[in-house]
RNA sequence: GGGCGAUUAGCUCAGCUGGCUAGAGCGCCACGUUGACAUCGUGGAGGUCACAGGUUCGAGUCCUGUAUCGCCCA
């Protein structure tokens, strides 16, 4: 026999079941005969190559393992795509910092081609680093179908849906105000840009009227935070109806003071006061800006001496400031609606590129914001414009990436066009699940709500919490904002759209390119687009350069479907003069294609197969990967991305394949410091889960990560270190942290939190910690999950020494069997079913805390201390041995998808011992755990009296041990013992006794109906039984301890009887719950009295 | 500014549609190495369920407000 070694130690076989588990193929995914119902896709959120993985990848990759595994257990085909993702700006800015920080030079020194190498060189590094983490995380995905959004199979997809998008006009080019980071010179996403607080002013500018009139004000004052930009204004603003805004404001503020707390009142009475006050003061004026606003009223703009119209706008608020606003729509995000609805006004952009002002900004020209700031502020004090200044905290936008202040900026973008369209959009074109939407974003409502399904009866839906997350997927799409796609990075997919632009009186010339345009309608799509973007077909906007020039300046835009189409025209266009545009895509536009990217969408059986790597083209016998695998299951990721890719992947997945993606959306916690602070390695908090790994065991680290896992509850992970200088461990959320060079907090570094050592070391290797011991950083709450593994082992290490030579299954019935094996078998099945729902209901805590309680708390604690007798017996010993193999094969299936080392482990020994495990009959045999069938409840081995026997058995044992500790008798003493019972307590003691003797040691068990209590005995109560435990007595003590007890159970009487006592209780509470509390009340009653005649006894 | 959520033991978290003396793991205390396991066993201490009102026979759970802390959107 093979005894297991007397520990765990995972270190010994965890890369040894990982290296059999790729020499198996035991992950790969292969299609074939099997049902759409018999199939389970995961497309793996695909990391970026930023950086390594740290707590919150492995929360993500470790519940996509669970489901993965769970799955594949149940028969299904099952397909777990792997993946990185090459996240544009992202990676971009980490090497060009490098460039910097190494060499000193930026992008513009070494140019685009060489930053592009660099940035591939970097990112197979990461890639490689990024693999190595999963593997050793256990992550069973098929990497013989690993993807990189860059690689040419999902390339050629971002070419094709690009080009169908074009071709439908879902794609245009136009002006819109976008976060404009001067430093990298790129728009950047809103979720790229981080806000802060900070002191700055508010400037009152004075502009001139002209022509006022007789009794009309001369001027108006217009407050700003930035008063460069007030160069660009191109008109001011007033509310078109200050009346009954404020008239509605004054009703709200006497309602409020009317509900108002006695320490509200001040306050409330007091901005009702300022409004009133305000209505006297500023209402007449604001009514004669009304009339002189529709009589066509002008400003003259002051520096800038340019004529702008006076407009009524409700963006204006008559409650604040002057009641007027400057509006500056290139430079704010307001400013910018109030022009969608003024077309007229206009918009001037006053900067450049880098930052600078442009010619739009006359003398101010070539100056930085800041510089033009200080110059405009002063030339309008010079002139008498300025009218007031106040400090006041300003919110400022900041990019993620530089850390530098955004400008919101004027400029032509690629946008992808959400809202509805006359005539709808045609979904899944070409294919039989072809379908109409109104828009893009409407598709996707449809998808989560409403009567909508796909072609093929699916629908989205969200775990475990569908209602708040449907709620946050739809109130982001419902707002149908376009979708900006252009990003002015050289890291990236490259737009493949060649134009040129056309001023109005260049008709001429634009009818000759268009004229010269190659024809092939398959390949090529051309579109003449207006100033606005939106785009005609040649002949119409031909005509319209004709008879409508204001619409002008005219682009020439050519699309190419991909990469054989710019061999056979991209030469043609240029000579032409178009040019490719050379803006890359957003990464979100690759990455909302991956469901079906990866499997060779459009085609593939053409898409290119990467060495290593499995072809994803039909075969003799099965459908292509991608008929195969798409539509997929289950997509896991946290919330924060639910609006930026989840629902991205929902349109597009739709839009190319007329189906969607995934049905089910499960969002998991997110993984706090033990600050609550987001774990990131550029905060130097982040820990890398194969340090984790290494230290606790990967199985270790899977069952805590499965613990956290419970709602949507964030989960705090306290971090310590081992200090390298005194060794003792330093939780680093109470440490200080180190300083730099000028005296700021370091993040990478920490000082010892023991006085007399306070060594500072570092975290996170880096500039910042350079001549710092690194401390590894690790977190004790791993130790639960080792502790549970070791416990795992023991039981199979006793299993193994009591199994015998080699075990020959036998079929069972239920007489053959003892009352523990009938009783450990029901607490298996409703395990196996608990365990079920509650994988179902995408809580892997609870399915996990299940699975623990089952072995540790029954199949330990009790079956097999209840079983150690008979095993010592060769009568008695095969029964038992036969149901301990049957509930360790199926403890070990149900546990594999959590911790997937060990049980693989333990299974290969219990094969060699027991290959055949069963009680009737024999059970499917299989030689890995990890394709084992998944186990499934078995109704007849339930048993709900036997369940209540077992549970008032285990009351006595534990109410007699109790004594034993409280007289701190030695556990090798025998105590003689008895139990009094009556009725179905009675037989089934006659029948269990044996076990009450074994596990709390008795010398001698009497059970009757009434009977002579033992010799100095203690008494006590449980089980519906008066227990008695003899050789023990000392009265002072007993006096003591029943005193407790009594006290106890009168307090719990009272409680019960004055429930009772309370008749609307009685005549209200539902009968079955006053029934409860009545027979409650009877029990406890028992046991008082029980108790008291106990302590009469000792009198 | 708008929306969503959280606050339960020293720590990290459970607690479903209101109903036993509010639970688990870790940590803590006492005792214990008898052949699975000291990464263990047996027993134990520890909570005004953030605060204030309300609904109800009954509130950790439902409603309103306050405080603190998150997240998303503007």
């Amino acid at each position: 026999m093979a005894e297991l070694p007397k520990t765990y130690e995972p270190e010994t076989f965890e890369g040894r079941i990982a290296q059999r588990w790729l020499d198996t193929e035991a992950f790969a995914a292969v299609p074939d005969a099997r049902t759409r119902d018999e199939r389970y896709v995961i497309m793996m959120p695909l990391p970026n190559v930023t950086g390594a993985l740290h707590m919150g990848h492995a929360m993500d990759n470790v519940c996509q393992d669970l489901l993965i595994r769970w799955h594949r257990m149940q028969g299904k085909n099952t397909l777990w795509q792997p993946g990185t993702d090459h996240a544009g700006i992202a990676t971009q800015a980490v090497v060009e910092k490098r460039l910097k920080e190494q060499e000193g030079k930026t992008r513009h020194d070494i140019g685009r081609e060489a930053l592009v190498e660099r940035i591939w060189a970097w990112k197979d590094e990461y890639q490689a680093r990024i693999v190595c983490q999963q593997r050793e995380m256990g992550c069973s995905a098929d990497w013989e179908r690993q993807r990189f959004t860059r690689d040419e199979v999902c390339s050629a997809a971002v070419r094709e849906s690009f080009f169908r998008l074009f071709r439908d006009r879902l794609i245009f080019r136009g002006p819109r105000l976008v976060n404009w980071d001067c430093h990298l010179q790129t728009a950047v996403a809103n979720d790229e840009l981080y806000h802060e607080t900070v002191q700055g002013h508010f400037w009152h500018l004075r502009y001139p009227i002209e022509n006022p009139g007789e009794g009309n004000p001369d001027h108006v004052v217009v407050a700003t935070t930035r008063p460069e930009t007030m160069l660009g204004d191109t008109a001011v603003a007033t509310h078109p109806d200050p009346a009954k805004v404020l008239g509605r404001l004054i009703e709200k503020a006497q309602a409020k003071l009317a509900e108002a707390s006695d320490k509200d009142r001040a306050d409330a009475q007091a901005e009702l006061d300022r409004l009133e006050a305000r209505r006297e003061s500023h209402l007449p004026g604001l009514l004669k800006l009304v009339a002189m606003a529709k009589a066509g009223a002008t400003i003259r703009l002051p520096l800038m001496d340019r004529e702008i119209p006076l407009i009524l706008d409700e963006w204006a608020k008559p409650e604040l400031g002057s009641g007027c606003v400057k509006i500056t729509p290139a430079h704010d995000p307001n400013d910018y609606q109030v022009w969608q609805r003024h077309l007229e006004i206009g918009a001037i952009n006053i900067l450049s590129d880098d930052g600078t002002l442009n010619a739009h900004a006359g003398p101010y020209q070539g100056d930085d914001m800041f510089t033009a700031r200080d110059r405009v502020v002063a030339d309008l004090d010079a002139l008498g414009f300025l009218a007031e200044v106040e400090d006041r905290e300003i919110e400022i936008g900041f990019s993620d990436r530089s850390k530098t202040a955004i400008q919101p900026y004027l400029s032509q973008q690629w946008f992808v066009r959400m809202e509805d369209v006359p005539g709808g959009v045609t979904c899944g074109q070409g294919t039989d699940k072809e379908f109409k939407t109104p828009g893009l974003a409407q598709a996707a409502i449809d998808a989560a709500a409403g009567e909508w399904t796909s072609a093929s009866g699916l629908k989205v839906d969200f775990h475990p919490d569908s209602e708040r997350y449907r709620g946050t997927y739809i109130a982001w799409l419902a707002e149908k904002r376009d979708w900006c796609i252009s990003r002015q990075l050289w890291w990236g997919h490259r737009i493949a759209v060649w134009w040129k632009s056309y001023p109005a009186g260049e008709r001429e010339a634009l009818a000759a390119a268009a004229a010269g345009l190659p024809s092939d309608p398959e390949q090529l799509q051309a579109w003449i687009s207006d100033n606005d973007g939106t785009q005609h077909s040649i002949e119409e906007g031909l005509e319209l350069a004709a008879n409508q020039p204001d619409l002008g300046p005219f682009e020439l835009q050519i699309c190419l479907r991909g990469d054989a189409a710019d061999e056979a025209h991209a030469k043609a266009l240029e000579a032409l003069g178009l040019e490719r545009d050379p803006d890359v895509l957003d990464t979100w536009f690759s990455s909302a294609l991956w469901p079906f990217s990866t499997l060779g969408w459009p085609d593939p059986p053409r898409a290119k197969i990467l060495e290593g790597q499995r072809p994803l083209g039909a075969s003799a016998d099965a459908e292509s990967s991608l008929d195969f695998y798409y539509p997929g299951s289950c997509l896991v990721t946290g919330r924060d991305i639910l609006t930026l890719w989840v629902a991205r992947m929902v349109i597009l997945g739709l839009y190319n394949l007329g189906d969607l993606p995934f049905t089910d959306v499960f969002l998991h916690a997110k993984i706090l410091d033990g600050k609550g602070v987001t774990m990131s390695k550029s905060r130097g908090n982040g820990v890398d889960p194969v340090d984790i790994c290494n230290r606790y065991g990967t199985d270790a680290m899977r069952y805590v990560i499965c613990d956290m896992q419970t709602g949507m509850q964030d989960v705090r992970l306290p971090v310590q270190a081992t200090c390298p200088g005194c060794q003792g461990e330093v939780e680093l959320s109470k440490a200080k942290r180190g300083r730099t060079k000028d005296g700021s907090p370091n993040l990478f570094s920490y000082l010892c939190t023991d006085k007399k050592c306070g060594v500072e070391f570092g975290v996170v290797e880096g500039p910042l910690t350079e001549g710092l011991v690194i401390a590894p950083i690790y977190s004790d709450r791993f130790e639960e999950g080792k502790k549970f593994c070791n416990k795992l082992w023991n039981t199979a290490r006793f299993a193994f020494m009591n199994l015998g030579e080699e075990l020959s299954f036998q079929p069972l019935s239920a007489e053959d069997l003892l009352s523990e094996d009938r009783w450990i078998l029901s607490r298996l099945s409703k395990t196996i079913r608990t365990v079920g729902g509650h994988l179902e209901a995408y809580n892997p805590s609870a399915a996990i805390g299940t699975a623990r309680d089952f072995c540790w708390n029954e199949l330990c604690d009790w079956y097999l201390e209840l079983i150690k007798p008979r095993m010592k017996d060769e009568t008695q010993a095969p029964v038992a041995r036969q149901v301990l193999a049957t509930v360790l094969d199926q403890v070990l299936r149900l546990l594999h998808p959590f911790v997937p080392f060990v049980t693989e482990v333990i299974w290969e020994q219990l094969n060699g011992l027991a290959p055949e495990r069963g009680i009737e009959a024999a059970l499917p045999a299989s030689e890995g755990c990890i394709k084992a069938a998944f186990p499934v409840p078995h109704p007849g081995w339930e048993g709900d009296a036997l369940e209540a026997e077992f549970t008032r058995l285990q009351e006595v044992i534990r109410k007699l041990r109790d004594v034993r500790s409280k007289y701190n008798v030695p556990p090798k003493k025998a105590l003689p013992g008895a139990i009094e019972a009556s009725g179905d307590a009675l037989a089934s003691f006659e029948r269990l006794g044996r076990h009450v003797s074994n596990l709390v040691n008795l010398s001698s068990l009497e059970v009757a109906e009434s009977l002579t209590a033992p010799e100095n005995s203690a008494t006590s109560v449980g089980g519906g039984a008066k227990l008695y435990l003899g050789d023990v007595l000392d009265p002072a003590k007993e006096r003591v301890r029943l005193g407790k007890e009594r006290e106890r159970l009168s307090k719990a009487v009272t409680g019960i009887e004055k429930k009772l006592g309370n008749e609307r209780f009685v005549a209200k509470a539902p009968p079955e719950v006053v029934e409860a509390e009545r027979k409650r009340l009877i029990d406890y009653k028992g046991q008082l009295v029980a108790v008291e005649e106990g302590l009469a006894g000792l009198a």
